[in-house]
DNA sequence: CATGAATGAGACTTCATTCAT
DNA sequence: CATGAATGAAGTCTCATTCAT
């Protein structure tokens, strides 16, 4: 007697996110290009035809892990959806992100990695990813601005690099002390 | 008239920076690993062959690519290799990196890219490229602890972290305000 | 109250009648070797497993397709087995040939496509399919020499020969006037 | 010292020429899609790879191949191209025609098994090959005029009907009498 | 009897590298 | 030094078939 569709869904779910586990591991660190279908699927356990039952394609697979990855860094603002941004809430925003990284270090490798070799997705995929956190720059920059600064736009673009860079470093190296940057960061903007 | 040794040896490194640059170009638009050989050869107008006339292997020319390229990075510091940083020479410094990155943007991309990618390389090769700006790095701790810093390493790891983080939306994003982010940051150093 | 024998085997025929019918379908527009389980399924409704409860294999599916299609063609001569064709008889065969490929093009254009490609089945089975058929071709041989052909055997050949060009250029070509050309066949043998 | 552009070239052409004689050879063998590439390399005494320097895809090899032959066909008629056939040319262009499927059975099964399969090739690419023998198609229609048909559409139509029929069972059985047949034909049309 | 997830062999294709010329 | 044909390993992807449920 088969399995009643609602099994096979959710045995299809878990299964999915095993396989997209594995290839975020692979992908980080091999590069998108360097890895292999083989390797993921050995990686996962699976067989590499499987891979297809549940993904297009390997590009199809990476895209689907990019978009999670999205979708999860912008989870904590839109449980908080008043559209206003507090000064606590901007510093708890910084902070998780920054937990984020370091807890999921593998998804931010790869998605700068992906970044620096635009020819991985079409300009048109990247533009439909990026619009996702659209909302949460928006909030950003309003915050700025009634925080008084004279130009809230390159606020926001300049804390955004200073968290790249950041970012960039620990991820590059391990050893580097992104605890300490970071408050060093927080400091700049909430301490005077 | 056979040519000399000398003019042989000319012909051959203008050959050789030749394909260097054709590699460069389509290393950078296209990632390591997505670009081919006969990419690089179209390129360059030679024929395929001949690249391993001149290289070991495609990952010996990339690793020659990078190679030059940190040595241009360091080559302003050996100029002046009294080992002492004015201020104003920091200040000129930090122009010049910038300056480079909006020159050399393909190069720049390229360098980030596989240091995002480190099975590229291996530990052991990248160790020995960033061994070559490392008097740069003391240097430049000498200048804060000198300019009156309280923590001088620290101080010149966040400057590394921000420029990283400047460097890379300007590689990503080639509309981004590089030149005023730039002015801040340098307004933080050195106006007050 | 569990249904008897005989009304499962009722229902196991009319769903492999069922798959047949869809695998034809599939078969005759892309061809064997591009047709998949998985569309032949698809088209029918059921599941790819349910296939191999009724069918050995993809081959033996197309064998069995074939197979039904053969027993087709030979029952008009079945139904009047004395064994002696009557002008009128073989005037009304033929008509009748040609009705079954306007109103079965898909199974026509199965077998011509299959029997040009003699290694889908293995020769043996081939002859096996073919074997068929002979009682008809004996009876059409045997007519052409009571009706004082001088060469019945070639006269059989050239009738075959002849409707196999119609049927292929119906087969390949829609718009065909194959109505048209039969008559002006039966008229060669008919009117005089 | 390379070798010159022309000797490049005729290496190339003849290599071609070589790899599409073995996939002719094993196309209308195995059919299409039941070949492989490594059955066409081995057949050839090439390496795999070697086919995709020559062959933008498998397809494509089918396609220069069915292009060549649509050629041969109508070579013929192109020699003598006043644009008027008499009774004798109608003759020899027919036993011409015979000839070459004798001598190439090969192309021609190829050929009658890719037509039947119309997925192989897109619509618009069997009517750019059809194209080709248009001229030829409009010249008998125009031998029959002149030579006081009713109808001459439809007798061309016959006689390209009876054709096929007599080319298919000829590709299909090796025994069949082609030549007998043939006769019979010509006669119809040449002896009254 | 029915389902569809899972397998794995094998297909097409790419490409770094070699080598005869 | 220069050419590009040739190789073959390795990659992505497909699909007939099996099997636990």
């Amino acid at each position: 007697m088969p399995r009643t569709r609602q099994q096979y869904e959710e045995l299809r779910r878990e299964k999915m996110q095993h396989i997209m586990d594995a290839a975020l591991e692979i992908f980080s660190t091999k590069g998108f290009h360097a890895s292999t279908i083989a390797d993921i699927a050995q990686k996962a356990g699976v067989a590499k035809g499987l891979i297809y039952n549940y993904f297009k394609s390997k590009e199809d697979l990476l895209y689907q892990i990019i978009s999670r990855f999205f979708e999860a860094i912008v989870e904590k603002f839109d449980e908080n959806n008043n559209g206003v941004l507090t000064s606590e809430e901007m510093r708890l925003y910084i902070n998780d992100i920054f937990g984020k990284v370091v807890k999921n270090r593998s998804s931010w490798k790869l998605y700068f990695s992906v970044m620096l070799q635009p020819n991985v997705f079409s300009r048109e995929i990247i533009e439909k990813l990026e619009h996702k956190y659209m909302p949460m720059v928006t909030m950003m920059i309003e915050y700025f601005r009634r925080a008084g600064y004279p130009n809230p736009e390159m606020e926001y673009q300049i804390l955004h690099t200073i968290s790249d860079g950041i970012v960039i470093n620990y991820l590059v190296n391990e050893n580097f002390p992104l605890e300490e940057i970071k408050n060093e960061l927080l400091r700049r903007y909430f301490d005077q």
